[in-house]
DNA sequence: ACTAATATGTAGCGTATGCTCCAGATGTCG
DNA sequence: CGACATCTGGAGCATACGCTACATATTAGT
């Protein structure tokens, strides 16, 4: 009945051991931090956590165990690590694109389809938090409160998109919540969709049905 | 790089094994496989298959291993007969109520609700299909051929009660693929929110903006 | 009673997994 | 150079997992 999931729930490793500058003295590390994290969050994006071995990392990382684990504490502090590179590169690539935007919906229309590649480019994916969450199913409290976190992220600035398309008449003020919940629902959707390995054909259609969707609140003038 | 997931791909164990009806001759079982089956689907649909060891399997079912693998094959053939069972169950208690209405968006609504109880109730769980297919990522074959027709199924189900609901004069009959694909994709986002142990609230947002949603289908007469 | 057939419990096999130990390599500083 | 500090590779530990072997128990047919 043990379980041995995603983490625990605990404390648990304050992950001192992740040092990205350099030593002062004794021997230089063979590779770099970066970009073996980068491999590291592919791995853990692509198979997911459990899925990912401490030996596939080693084969795909192109480090010995103990190297790994005296530069990332555990592979659970690797998976931290690894989602706080994943967040910083979502932000970037998805997050701030809408809300730097002066647009309404043409800024939320580009957001979905910009979303529609992240979730399915370069092989079947997802989002890697959401993947996450599923992988967990909310045992994890420190992976749980997070996921809400970004949840929560995504869902203001999809609102804060709506109130611009307000301000700018392109929709009405009607049920902006409720909007923003379905949109949530849909990104939610077409996610794990393209986590299960859906059809790239299927996941356009759920794309295109949100756009539809989005297209049609505008305000015939 | 080994994988160790939902399934192999090839032909494997056709699954002679398991025989619900009682041997000519020899021990009788000591247990009700259809009781046993049944906790066997409960366990993989809250924890998920990889996460269901086969000890977990022992100490919820109550039986040996040897009884285990005697009667149903192995794992996987387990997961296979509890996926048959999970199929009818979910059939008889949201698809069937679904069809049979003669209503057209009542039944929609109806089915919503029911589908919203159904991923919530009694502890988190969403769909077993689904998270079946979210856990393998669609590395398995025959696990995603299932869980692709039974989204068929479910989408052609929707479409029925909306044309239902057109021929009632309910709704106009504009755009239903785009509708049942918005249907669709706001259903697998709420399992997931239910599978990633997301707060009974939010998900209850989620309902309400598609509920809403098709509320809003109704041709104003 | 005896044989055939099936079920059950226990022990264990082979492998995988997360992680650690440790001897040696490689650097900086005095 | 020598003392110190860190990194690296390889071997291995403890545990967990899916599954099997096998002796024993329990039934039906003769």
């Amino acid at each position: 009945m043990r379980r041995h999931g995603l983490g625990s729930d605990g404390i648990g490793a304050t992950r001192m051991s992740i040092q990205h500058s350099a030593p002062i003295r004794g021997r230089p590390r063979a590779f770099d931090a970066d970009v073996v994290l980068q491999a590291a969050l592919e791995l853990f994006w692509k198979r997911g956590y459990q899925a990912t071995t401490t030996r596939d990392l080693e084969a795909a990382l192109g480090l010995s165990q103990s190297s790994l684990y005296n530069a990332f504490g555990s592979k659970q502090d690797l998976l931290t690590a690894a989602l706080d590179r994943y967040e910083t590169l979502i932000d970037g690539e998805l997050l701030a694109p809408l809300e730097a935007s002066d647009a309404g919906l043409d800024a939320l229309d580009a957001f979905l389809v910009a979303l529609g590649d992240w979730v399915t480019h370069d092989g079947r994916k997802g989002c890697m938090l959401i993947n996450m969450m599923a992988e967990d199913g909310g045992d994890t409290v420190v992976l749980r409160e997070r996921t809400t976190r970004y949840r929560e992220r995504v869902r203001s600035a999809l609102v804060r998109a709506m109130e611009r398309a307000v301000a700018h008449g392109e929709i009405t003020a009607d049920a902006l919540d409720l909007r923003a919940d379905l949109l949530m629902g849909m990104i939610l959707g077409m996610n794990i969709a393209a986590r299960g390995g859906v059809a790239r054909d299927e996941i356009d259609r759920l794309l295109a049905s949100v756009r539809y969707q989005v297209d049609g609140w505008r305000s015939s003038d």
